[in-house]
DNA sequence: AGAGTCTCTTTATGGTGTAAAGTGATGCCT
DNA sequence: AGGCATCACTTTACACCATAAAGAGACTCT
């Protein structure tokens, strides 16, 4: 369920994303608006952050505000538009300053973290396309942010574009590996230890050449670690493997700084 | 639009996905199967590859091949065990062996490019989840082919499954974003310059002050080439962030084998 | 008082996956 | 040969979805 842009008029929703309340026409008649954009964003972000992007429907979200669906539309065009302002809306939580005194790598993992812990606050993010970006004032600050940080590495922005593409992807995958393993437990019932062990056996029952067939693939799952304290099993492997990733992705940062300087 | 893998009976699926035809009861009485489980996947992946994930539906697939929707159910349990096939399908298509003649580097590129142009070619592949994998032959024998390459760095499986988390991650992001770009130019008609040129003058006028907010965001636009031949405009900024990250990365997996050299 | 305008509801349309029941053809058994 | 169980496949039905269109009622202006 990926969701896209809001199609209809660039006009409305860029006033609507961009906090623009049109005419100050109080004493327009008919009946006190008793909803607002606000409250309606609100309430949509509660249901996905519950029930996840496929549980967010216009009907959910009207009757969280004792209304039906329809009378969304009296605020909102489409539900892409919808969609595009709850993505901004929580964008917003994110740390918009970092304190660069230990250096850029401390401050890129800081901030790596903090945006991973933000993609798995809000799941239903990652489903937010982002071919078309959604242009409101905290996305261009969270890209604000993370420039700056990478900016001290006095990269061009050639260099800057792909080194940004590379953490930002990492840390969506990660966070999307970690998410949808969470959703498929709620969804299923079934915990990916079940999983796994349901599946286990059978497998070698199946493919009982396995090991001969795919000898690297045994060897990659040597070594991996127990689950860390309150964490999930299959989690704690993902977690390392975030580290380490972060680390290489780190490292070819310092290279890229380094063949810079010699250029 | 995201799947999940079969959450039905394990074994049946597993018997689908590696090919176990059941008993040999070619004596039951009836009427002959006209269909079978490889021409449904087959047809998914044509309606997939045509209309995307969204267009995948039991009935379209039903009507590429002259049947309702509930004929499908004959030989396949739900949707999702037959996205599970499709998936495992097509990934079939990927190459299984590389000539390491010129090193990883080369390889790993090679291998990156690669998997780009089979998200590309197949761009629903990018929903469906990577949380509990799919377990068909060809999955395997794709994570085989990637490990066996990365094999030749000589580095531990916890620095491997970093890596390849990188990796991987990366070009998956990539692609997605490439893809959904192309499939909302798709969907709504209009062209990603077209829908850039539409909304950056609404952008100025919405928010005036735009270059003093956002100074970072503004200087990394600079430089941004323009299309290639026969490339799309915003295609070509994606391909060249394409190279500037992988370069990065591999500059990363060369320091952490020196580190592990070292070490 | 009447008209116009607004919020919100009701109803309707065409889509989804799939459960349940029905149809008709086929091959085995008596 | 007749009966019947078994299969492939269709029909119908249900609960959802986004949203178009029209209606109900409240409010402020003239």
């Amino acid at each position: 369920m990926v969701v896209y842009a809001g199609q209809g008029d660039a006009r409305r929703s860029m006033d609507l994303m961009w906090g623009h309340r049109g005419q100050d026409s109080r004493t327009a008649p008919g009946p006190k608006p008793a909803l607002s954009v606000e409250a309606i964003v609100h309430a949509a972000i509660g249901v996905a952050d519950d029930d996840g992007m496929g549980g967010l429907s216009m009907r959910a979200v009207g009757q969280r505000l004792g209304r039906t669906a329809m009378a969304l539309y009296t605020y909102v065009p489409t539900k892409g538009d919808l969609v595009d302002l709850m993505y901004d809306r929580v964008l917003g939580e994110l740390p918009t300053h970092y304190d660069v005194g230990f250096g850029w790598r401390g401050t890129v993992t800081s901030w790596a973290e903090d945006r991973l812990e933000f993609h798995l606050r809000h799941p239903w993010t990652l489903q937010v396309s982002q071919a078309r970006p959604v242009l409101g004032p905290n996305e261009f600050a969270a890209l604000e942010t993370v420039a700056e940080i990478l900016h001290r590495t006095d990269l061009g922005p050639r260099q800057l574009r792909g080194i940004l593409g590379v953490v930002l992807h990492f840390v969506r995958g990660q966070a999307q590996t970690i998410a949808e393993a969470r959703e498929a437990a709620m969804a299923t019932g079934v915990s990916d230890e079940e999983w796994w062990y349901a599946r286990s056996p059978l497998l070698a029952e199946v493919a009982p050449d396995f090991a001969r067939r795919f000898p690297m693939a045994v060897r990659m799952e040597e070594e991996k670690p127990g689950p860390g304290e309150g964490e999930v099993y299959m989690e704690s492997a993902i977690s390392e493997s975030f580290a380490v990733g972060l680390e290489v992705i780190l490292d070819g940062i310092d290279a890229t700084i380094a063949k810079a300087g010699r250029g």
